[in-house]
DNA sequence: CCCCGGCTGACATCGACATTACAATTGGGT
DNA sequence: ACCCAATTGTAATGTCGATGTCAGCCGGGG
């Protein structure tokens, strides 16, 4: 179990991975908001640790980037203060708890325990149809191995693409499925966010995946024909 | 709702199928590979439980041929690994989800309502007439193994011709099922129509499958008809 | 051998879809 | 508070394929 404590005060960082490590885990140290989400970019980390109050970057600001990366791993929130709104607000924004500094040693390691034990249940679940990956946790995409940013409309259709493969979805299944419409048909969402979609993940390659069955609606297609 | 488990560690097995009980399923037990498939193919589940390490016959062994003898409910996996490969392979194999060990019940419970939900979403009605296949979901059409493919008026004719194979359907009935007119009958559509369709599905094969009856309509006909 | 119903290929057209540009909206960063 | 960039929806225009029409041909049964 690999964890990423990202926190300024010299002692209070050494004394939490020192815990941790002799607990069992992993540990990396980060001093600084940037290091901190540059580290967890860089790595596979199970759970992140962040301080509020950081140098450069807040630990707000490295939340949001992390999310914004798709990276869904638990983050455990250490704050000095206790106001609600600041509770409020990083719940909002995804932290999955929070503690009141100062806390004991012990407090903070159930914590961590029931977070990771909580993210092993969510374990990521991946699609995998031809060469394309689809990260249903993680949020991520990759064709032929190469990573692919896709928006979250984009997301969800190739999301709903992939589970469906091989079957052409009429496009009133699409409008409700990623829209929530009803198809009101004097709209053409559909076609433009196919064509968005197949522009990240067609484009430039030897076979699309994307087809268009006229008068029927889109299918996801694996190459092999029987 | 019944539900399969296949589960050999009594523990987790008894765990289950009491919890499940609660929650207001139908469910049964069998503790190895085999012991399951032969159940899963004697009843008719809504949906199993399937780990994947069974004495016997692994949980993909019995998924694999679930799925041979065309039991398309949904399968949820259960495993120790957490190992991409290990979740790939059983994706590929059909499963609809899957969840690592250890987790919450409520976490199994939730995946179990939702695949309930999505149901027989993915089973293939299929039409079957001599070696030609027409499946309604995916919009597809096989002769003799081999992909064709299909406009959507079509794929509309062959759907009803194959519904009423062996029978001569006249052409005012065509005309009201495939367009909706009550035909007009200074056009030729439905000529034109079935010469297109027998392009795609006759043309090429020794036996011809549409058949024209003279003054009263045209058929799909078995080979062994009569 | 002729006639009528059906067959066939060519062509026209209409509409479904593609594509691009632009506007509206959102949310982060300064 | 403002601006910038990204996302998403809307609109206008282009393209192409499915489908209908037509004109001529074919062939079986009288």
């Amino acid at each position: 179990m690999k964890i990423l404590v990202v926190e300024d005060e010299p002692k209070t960082g050494d004394y939490l991975k020192q815990g941790l490590a002799e607990s069992g885990f992993v540990v990396d140290l980060a001093r600084n908001g940037p290091d901190g989400l540059h580290q967890a970019g860089s790595e596979d980390y199970d759970l992140v640790i962040l301080d509020v109050m950081l140098p450069g970057l807040d630990g707000w600001g490295v939340l949001r980037a992390l999310r914004k990366e798709g990276r869904m791993m638990p983050v455990l929130f250490l704050t000095a203060r206790s106001q609600v709104e600041d509770r409020v607000k990083g719940l909002e924004l995804g932290a999955d708890d929070y503690l009141v500094k100062p806390f004991a040693f012990a407090e903070l390691l159930a914590r961590v325990r029931t977070l990771l034990r909580r993210g092993r249940a969510t374990e990521p679940e991946v699609l995998r149809v031809a060469d394309v990956e689809l990260d249903l946790m993680r949020r991520r995409v990759h064709r032929d191995g190469k990573r692919i940013d896709l928006t979250a409309k984009e997301f969800l259709l190739l999301e709903l693409l992939m589970r469906r493969h091989d079957e052409v979805l009429p496009r009133s299944l699409i409008a409700s499925q990623v829209w929530d419409m009803n198809f009101d048909s004097d709209t053409n969402v559909i076609e433009v966010a196919v064509r968005r979609l197949r522009a990240k993940i067609d484009d430039g390659y030897e076979t699309k995946l994307i087809h268009t069955v006229r008068g029927m609606g889109y299918v996801l297609e694996t190459p092999d024909a029987r």
